[in-house]
DNA sequence: TTGTAGGCGTTATCAA
DNA sequence: TTGATAACGCCTACAA
């Protein structure tokens, strides 16, 4: 890669004035803006981020860690808040996290030695007290999708459990009394408080828990299959399920097929996330709306804000909300 | 953020010192040593990427540029990259073309100016001419989904035309006659392959081309809802269409739903890529499978060579193949 | 084993 | 308008 020094050698001028024509921050003679620019072309050459770098010095871009590439419920995320960061002129540069805590404090001491103005973390892999310590080193902080009491303004998160409860409500005014829950990972949080908005829903309605029929999953669309058949096996006669998330109500959905179980007829199927393709599935999956539009603007505003220190108004905690589609039938219908 | 002369004078060291504890090169004595990690520590000290010399200039990171974040196709790409760069100890980064040629630009330049040590490329929107340009420039470079005849030994592309040929051999054999198609973005090299794959399987079986039956959409589900309604105004009777991606047979398959047409027994619908939610589809979707798996780890295998000049074996054209799923119907069996 | 000095690719500053 | 110089955070010869 041809660097500044070539340039200027090329071009017989100065380094110095051949960064003045890069930045164009003082006026250059004609003649040699030429000289520089002809040079430049003819070298390929590209500012290099590589150079003096006073701490203070913005780069223009900002990193976001997300536990996996893959999946429409992340990149989803990632093409939102690139999309909000580029409209301000800034550079999103995107790092997976491998879902592991390993791989997640790795990626953000990579970004950072990469002089990232400011971090958007989904690194649900990560302790408490590891976010409170970098944030305490000066870096520029958002965290998304978990709540850490220390920090409560750079977590923005939704109502988990309101979510899940709404999910379940909802089912019960359908008519159902007896409903499987699948489960994310309980060693993350936002799992915890799906799962426990499951357990309020049915407290409120007098609805005893009956720990038969919850079953923990991965948040993959294949362990969506695999607990789907394990709850089938334990024979406990449930008529509806709530996934929690779309992934698994997604993997829960081919189980029952397999199985020759209809959905809503037989079994109703309920799932968390609103991921784009809930709607394709036949039945359209009922499920939860996760915001992800407004997390994720918000996301940005939060960054912003750190970053340049105004005073706009953030809403840290956002509202799942139901959306009603094709997938959950009154328990009066089902041919038991 | 703690730099490495802040650790040195808290330790009570040379930076030297530090950097010889950081990057365990040379011994340090164990009473050192352990100042040192305690001062970093303390400081909560990483090391920046900024600041390397020559000899040093690896970085151990790949830059990927995408069209967009967005989807299950291009997330699906990231995701098998990613994980199998990591897998040889490599960082990726990632960025967003925003599907227009001056972002990719900027891009390839951000990236570069972050010294990462190679660059694979999803870039419709950029020339031949500036790719060419880059290579020559010494950037190690893998450009994906195209095919560049000046740079043979850094493309990687799979037989379009023999992918959409297949789909239209398959539907013809189903005794189809007249078959729509919505094609990609004819500014797109992918898209025109695609096309012709279309117009070769018809030649072959002396059906006309009838321009009336194509209709050129935008590769997203969108363009493919809107494209499908314009296909079925122009009421030409045809028994099958053919997506020239998943995307676009979803965004059909929406419209033929809300129009009460039925897949497959009114028409069959046929797609491109074979991306993750195909199968969900009711019917399931029948598609052509784009070797996504083979063309990421060939990627990087290419890479490698390129950065370590071994000579490994590189597959440059991949080999896409017909998945029969339930959208396609004989034709016999389609009530007129 | 340890420290000093020089270099990397840039830009801000100051002098010409 | 232009160029020399210092600074940034790091690494590596070389010297002690």
């Amino acid at each position: 890669m041809a660097t500044i020094k070539d340039v200027s050698e090329l071009a017989g001028v100065s380094q110095a004035t051949v960064s003045r024509v890069v930045n164009g921050t003082t006026r250059v003679s004609h003649t040699k803006k030429l000289k520089v620019e002809k040079a430049i072309r003819e070298l390929g050459y590209k500012l290099s981020a590589f150079g003096r770098t006073p701490s203070n010095t913005r780069t223009g871009s900002i990193g976001i860690i997300v536990p996996e590439l893959g999946g429409p419920f992340y990149s989803e995320i990632l093409d939102n808040i690139e999309s909000t960061l580029s409209r301000y002129g800034y550079h999103t540069v995107v790092t997976s996290g491998q879902s592991s805590e390993h791989c997640q404090k790795e990626s953000i001491e990579f970004l950072l030695g990469r002089r990232v103005d400011g971090l958007i973390l989904l690194t649900p892999n990560l302790t408490d007290d590891y976010l409170i310590n970098l944030e305490n080193q000066g870096v520029p902080l958002v965290v998304l999708n978990r709540t850490i009491p220390e920090m409560p303004r750079s977590c923005i998160n939704i109502d988990n459990e309101l979510g899940s409860r709404s999910a379940i409500q909802y089912l019960i005014k359908q008519g159902h009394t007896s409903i499987a829950c699948i489960s994310g990972p309980l060693s993350e949080a936002d799992a915890r408080a799906r799962l426990l908005g499951y357990r309020r829903a049915l407290e409120e309605a007098d609805i005893a828990y009956d720990e038969m029929l919850v079953c923990e999953g991965g948040y993959t669309e294949t362990s969506g299959k695999t607990v789907m058949a394990k709850l089938l096996r334990r024979e406990r006669g449930f008529t509806a399920v709530f996934a929690c998330n779309d992934h698994m109500a997604f993997g829960a959905y081919e189980t029952l097929r397999e199985e020759g179980i209809s959905v809503p007829k037989d079994i109703s199927l309920i799932g968390f996330d609103n991921v784009n393709f809930a709607r394709y599935l036949t039945p359209a999956l009922t499920t939860v709306s996760f915001p992800i539009k407004e997390m994720c603007m918000e996301a940005v505003e939060l960054m912003f804000q750190k970053l340049n220190k105004n005073q706009t108004q953030v809403r840290y905690r956002l509202l799942p909300s139901l959306v009603v589609r094709d997938s959950v039938a009154e328990k009066s219908l089902i041919h038991a």
